[in-house]
DNA sequence: AATGAATGAGCATTCATTCAT
DNA sequence: TATGAATGAATGCTCATTCAT
């Protein structure tokens, strides 16, 4: 039994943990910019050998405290009502497509629904401590210049979309994702405010998908400037 | 008068502008974590002390650099058919809405060819060197840890807002810039690749606004499948 | 029974040597200043402590690890015709001083030809791949501040000296080992490239000791033979 | 005036200087491998950030050191008599060419004489403090691996080469330094010790073209100077 | 107004070695 | 007997900033 306060220490299993905890909140903190070798040795009160030992390089602590910080997220998508089984995945269109107009009614009200679990998952996020969002899209961005990152970001973009895919098509759901983080930026980019109403609507829009009113839908004039891309 | 082969370059107008180019520069070619008042000064071909003494913190040529990549991107805007006149812009959908079927048509009409450009601008600036829009996202991006860039990225998504007003309402511009964003980060993050399509159904959903249900419009072929990326 | 996949391998014969093997490698591949228990660990496929306990010192293992590359060199020495029984070794020169003027053609054309034999080597070693004689070099060269490597440097020498006796007096012999260690430093040392005429131009000047023709001018103490070496 | 024993020392001509001697102890006492910032900094008593300051790699402080080492040994070498002109350089060998025997007599005589000069400041040089030599010869081998080190070692190599010509051809005086270096490195590598005689033995041949005795003494075209070197 | 010299803090990383198993 | 974990020291280097001109 190793006296406290002093640091013999020597047999220390889950040190890696408290590792990548530490680094979170040194990020939290300080910026990813103020993450260094040091500073989470200081925080996680181990010696700075320590922290070299279990991650060789600052990217691969980078990685592990990303994966961590997504499956925080995840947690809370998860636990958040957004998931719930409201409506069955309407994974195939055409199978519940018997009378369109209730079809059509049901969809828009299911979307409608989803949107507003998701806004108020964000007005919830957002709304907490403000470190939280900043810490994750630190690490989250910081894939920009960093290849190692740019894996975990793709496996957590990929987490998101088929998560969100039981709701709606997952074309639709990863522009879901690009959306919400979108807004995210701008509030937190300008230090805006997050108007739930706001995310609402234009997440409600992207499920919606553009259906002209009351007449023949797309006229033939349509699908040639469709093709116009590249 | 200087001797040859020196450098002497007191009396040097624009050298600021110099300093700012390098930066970018500097940026482009390693990250805002290689910007120094070293390395910029050794870019700009000036001695090290004229860099502290035209910018007396980074954060001040950030905000600088940051502020003039905003005005390549905005004449790059202003110079796309993004902006062309085709149809007056709609600022209140409430005061044109004389005849509603013909006034859904064009504005869907409008919608389709606006989303058209977007997404046509975005892949002619993601489609050149990589570095372009890596090195913008990374100033834009730094604004989430450094509250002095924070003004100048108001300035800029105002500014998009205000020039795509032209085009929409106020609220939608901003959500198009949203998921702008948040499209070219799904890109830049994951080395992926853009998909025009994607992004041009997307952006046309955000501009047709939700139609209330009670109609039987869609057809099944209109369905969010109809997106097919990759 | 090792579970696959993994990296069991206690009982492990010649891992000794595989260490030896891979520490070559890396003072090829990084310098000796690259020689560290670490990285030969790593290239010998050796758990870290595998190598620090066959070899206490790092000075143990280059002990080691000179000792093999002179048995290297050794070897391309013997394989060589430096030695070849082309004529009897004239271990004593007075011996065969029968005729003086046949002697004498005798002799120049024996060095002639053990100085063009050298000069080949010489040619052939340095003509592969720099890096296997850099690495020699580096290994020799350190003896200059390691005296743990003397020794080895001395049991080496020796050896080049006595293989060499065979055709040349062991004084010659000696020097023939010192200008070759010259020659080839310049080369190593300035980037320079490896004239064979010259080294065999030099080293046959070497061989064929100053004797005054016919003519009395240098007093006999001043013959080469003199030099009495310890 | 700055108070004696403090630190503020601004303004510090020559500061360059004392750091490149410093340098020059420091590798003299611990080794190449004992350089370092730190350590150079201590010995010349001036603060961290000034060694990386004037030297923007330990790289760049060799090669300051060896240039300047080399200096040092030049110095010795023109001040002592190896120089001495005892008998014009014979540049061109077939200039003096007049009468064979005496030339022939002559240029013995010379060779003679300046091998002994050599041999003779080789024992001063070596004679003294053994770190003197080690020192110099460990930032000389040190270009084995070091390519910034190579070109200044090839200004030394040429610089002695053409100091030598006053006394010979340039290609034997090549060959003189690379046997005087040979001979130095089996010195300081096997603890062994110099021996004068033989060095002046070996010395002498090198300078003694091979000329057989009573017969047509090679055409000119076999002279030393037929190693075409580049 | 402009700048080169100077400096102390901090960085990522590598390392020999110790130690408990 | 081997070995993975652990650790404190050290290294080369970059830097923002200060200061005397």
């Amino acid at each position: 039994m190793a006296p406290p306060g002093q640091r013999p220490r020597r047999h220390d299993p889950d040190r890696r943990q408290r590792i990548v905890d530490a680094a979170l909140r040194v990020v939290g903190a300080r910026g990813i910019d103020g993450l260094s070798h040091r500073t989470v040795a200081a925080e996680a009160d181990v010696p700075l050998g320590s922290t070299t030992y279990h991650f060789s390089s600052l990217d691969e602590l980078l990685v592990a405290a990303l994966r961590q910080a997504n499956e925080g997220f995840g947690r809370a998508l998860r636990e958040s009502d957004v998931l719930a089984d409201v409506a069955a995945p309407p994974a195939d269109p055409a199978t519940a497509a018997t009378d369109p107009a209730t079809d059509a009614t049901d969809r828009v009200a299911a979307a409608t629904e989803l949107a507003a679990a998701l806004a108020r998952l964000m007005g919830e996020w957002i709304g907490g401590e403000r470190t939280g969002v900043e810490l994750e899209y630190e690490l989250y961005l910081a894939a920009l210049r960093r290849p190692a990152l740019r894996p975990v970001v793709a496996e957590w973009t990929d987490a998101v979309a088929e998560a969100l895919s039981r709701r709606t098509d997952p074309v639709t759901a990863r522009a879901l994702g690009a959306l919400m983080d979108g807004i995210f930026l701008q509030v937190l980019l300008t230090d805006g405010t997050y108007d739930e109403e706001y995310a609402r609507t234009m997440l409600t829009r992207l499920l919606a998908p553009t259906e002209p009113p009351n007449r023949p839908p797309l006229t033939s004039s349509d699908s040639p400037d469709t093709s116009t891309d590249t």
